[in-house]
DNA sequence: CAATATACTTACCGTTCGGTATATAGATAT
DNA sequence: ATATCTATATACCGAACGGTAAGTATATTG
């Protein structure tokens, strides 16, 4: 008989493990309390459903995701500035981690009519909707930019998070220059 | 009774949309036959097992796609015109099988460890050499890019496949001059 | 010390899963 | 006419699924 935290933090690490690899629907709970080794009336005590282990995990982890990106996309006059510390922001949470970004990853391209997505779509649209108004905003600064804030949003959406997938996969190193680069491609990319 | 083509092929379609809608997991055989009416044997018949009917799946519509990606990706020494080739394909191919294409957004990002993903593995793989390659001779042209080949290569599939998805669902419009800004944004970035 | 709340287990529920052995109606070939 | 082949159905399998009813050992509190 273990404390609450102890328990129930466990879990919660093991499914981020196993949802992320191997996804959410092809998971048991079975397979989750043997390695958790604890039984299945255990989990039910603290999530109450499989979907409701998967919304305290999404809450949890991804909460903390959703607010560090928001402090970064915090309209500041200063688009490029924001670019960086939103990809450096996506890339030092990845780093940190890595099972949950995978997830992170999978949930956001999962087909919309999955259980998961139904579970994550909140999230996922408080996500979008910040790089979204950042770069409506960030038209004031960049005016060639107006009218195709909405594709451009979702491109950079995209390639922070692949890039993000990409370092901690170990495909590309996450030095300041890779960062600084992507970005300034990005930017003058829309600027011309 | 009626003819192997039919049958056949109606499975199969059936099987994209649903695959699409709700993953390839949390799609039962049962559900399948059901809107194809016709039993379980009979689809056991033709595939020999669910991951069988999801391998004839991307063999056929994915093959397709593969091909028209490879042809549009053929090294003509002209960087801007494959990657405007490259959008164009996948644009219209997305709109000419918008199930298909969002079951191959979706399997495209699906947890390595996945069922799904490791039938979609050899038809990933040799999309992404495609475009590796593609970038890989293109330092010759484009000097500047040069060490980050497979960065690019990266980011540009990626943006591809939101572009083309973001079309489908009516997101973004797919008229000439935005394909050409999108390529032309990228291009300006590496360049600089 | 008694009552209560916490943290957990054993044993089971009905349902659905992927998959199959067997049968058969109609077409084709010999 | 008979045998074979193709395309289908009925009826079933064992295993796994998500979930739960009932009980219990331990810790906390009045």
């Amino acid at each position: 008989m273990e404390n609450e935290q102890n328990t129930k933090k466990n879990l919660m690490d093991i499914a981020v493990k196993l949802f992320a690899e191997k996804g959410y629907d092809s998971v048991g709970v079975q397979e989750i309390c043997g390695e958790a080794k604890i039984t299945k009336p255990t989990l039910y005590y603290y999530f109450g459903s499989k979907a409701g282990l998967l919304q305290s995990i999404i809450e949890s982890a991804g909460g903390n995701l959703l607010d560090r990106i928001r402090e970064a996309a915090a309209y500041t006059h200063d688009f490029q500035n924001s670019l960086t510390k939103i990809l450096k922001a996506a890339i030092s949470f990845a780093l940190a981690n890595e099972k949950y970004f995978d997830l992170h990853c999978s949930l956001s391209n999962a087909p919309d009519g999955s259980e998961a997505a139904a579970i994550f779509s909140a999230q996922k649209d408080a996500l979008e909707s910040e790089i979204q108004t950042l770069f409506a905003n960030s038209c004031n600064e960049f005016g060639n930019m107006r009218g195709k804030e909405k594709l451009y949003a979702l491109l950079y959406q995209n390639n922070v998070r692949s890039v993000a997938q990409a370092v901690i996969r170990g495909k590309i190193g996450a030095c300041e220059e890779t960062v600084y680069q992507i970005v300034h491609s990005f930017m003058y990319g829309i600027a011309n």
